[in-house]
DNA sequence: AAACCGGGGGG
DNA sequence: CCCCCAGGTTT
């Protein structure tokens, strides 16, 4: 049996018709930069309204960078993983001081940004700059492990097949490689969606090795999923009791001392920020080695 | 490469 | 409760 090739042509002209008309697509670097940040493990929907009050307010990094942390952190609300915030705020200000406040267009210079890991380094390539990059995102990684391989489900890291098949399909020229980029992200976001894809509504569904084989059902790899709310709360506990022992106004919570765990320690900020038990005037604080 | 990190919403 | 979301960092 001769494995099946998924028209790509097929995919793009699906997305001139049916993409959706999302803000980043026609913005500044800046502007595609924040999408990525807050796109990583956050749904486009609700992303969407606090992207747009974001670069509302902070239009270029060096608007961003002379807000403080805590006012970025607040305007993140409840898109979760606030640490996000923290590293946009950092790569705003180390933009504004190195890079003469642009978005840097070179993979190197991206993955200096503290948040900027490949792929959106990459992104950020072909979606601010129209460069010819690998893209892979959760979406394409689904969409040809299903169509072009055949699988259900991929593993937890990006297995050199699949790398080697995401170079194979990239465009040669920049604007048509950025374009496939877009397209086939959005085909895996609209149709070939994880749960219950819409394969009756998918261009390339008589070139889904997937498709044909009858969806078989792949052994499904398991994520450990600890918790750490016992933690969280423990962490809000030694803020409020910082705050209600202070004899003076609290300026500064030196992480070193207050928070062992600083990741913990910002999700617990955060919850305390938005129930309005900590006021911004009172956040400044410093981070170790950092 | 593998392990760790651990927000929020939908089904 | 489990699964998913336009991942990153550390070891």
């Amino acid at each position: 049996m001769s494995a099946l090739q998924p028209n790509q042509e097929a995919i793009t002209a699906w997305f001139r018709t049916q993409a959706r008309d999302l803000p980043w697509r026609n913005t500044s670097p800046w502007g595609v930069m924040v999408s990525e940040f807050m796109l990583q493990q956050t749904p486009v929907r609700r992303v969407l309204p606090r992207w747009e009050a974001w670069l509302e307010r902070w239009p270029q990094p060096a608007d961003l960078a002379q807000s403080s942390l805590a006012e970025a952190i607040r305007a993140w609300e409840n898109l979760g993983y606030p640490r996000r915030a923290k590293r946009l705020h950092e790569s705003a200000t180390i933009i504004t001081q190195t890079f003469n406040g642009q978005v840097p267009n070179s993979f190197a210079e991206l993955r200096t940004l503290p948040g900027v890991g490949e792929y959106t380094a990459n992104a950020i390539l072909a979606f601010a700059f129209g460069q010819r990059s690998m893209v892979m995102d959760v979406n394409i990684r689904r969409l040809l492990a299903r169509a072009w391989l055949g699988q259900s489900h991929q593993s937890p890291a990006i297995s050199s097949i699949e790398r080697a098949l995401a170079i194979e399909l990239l465009p040669l020229g920049d604007q048509d490689a950025a374009s496939w980029a877009a397209a086939s992200m959005e085909l895996g976001a609209l149709v070939c969606t994880a749960r219950e894809p819409l394969c009756s509504k998918c261009p390339i569904v008589n070139d889904c090795n997937w498709f044909s084989q009858g969806q078989p059902i792949s052994e499904i790899p398991r994520k450990s999923q600890k918790r750490y709310e016992g933690s969280i709360r423990q962490e809000r506990g030694r803020i409020l009791k910082l705050l209600r022992n202070a004899e003076h106004p609290v300026k500064i919570f030196d992480l070193a001392e207050l928070a062992p765990d600083h990741n913990q320690f910002e999700t617990a900020l955060t919850q305390l920020l938005r129930e309005g038990m900590v006021h911004e005037n009172n956040i400044g604080y410093s981070l170790p080695n950092s």
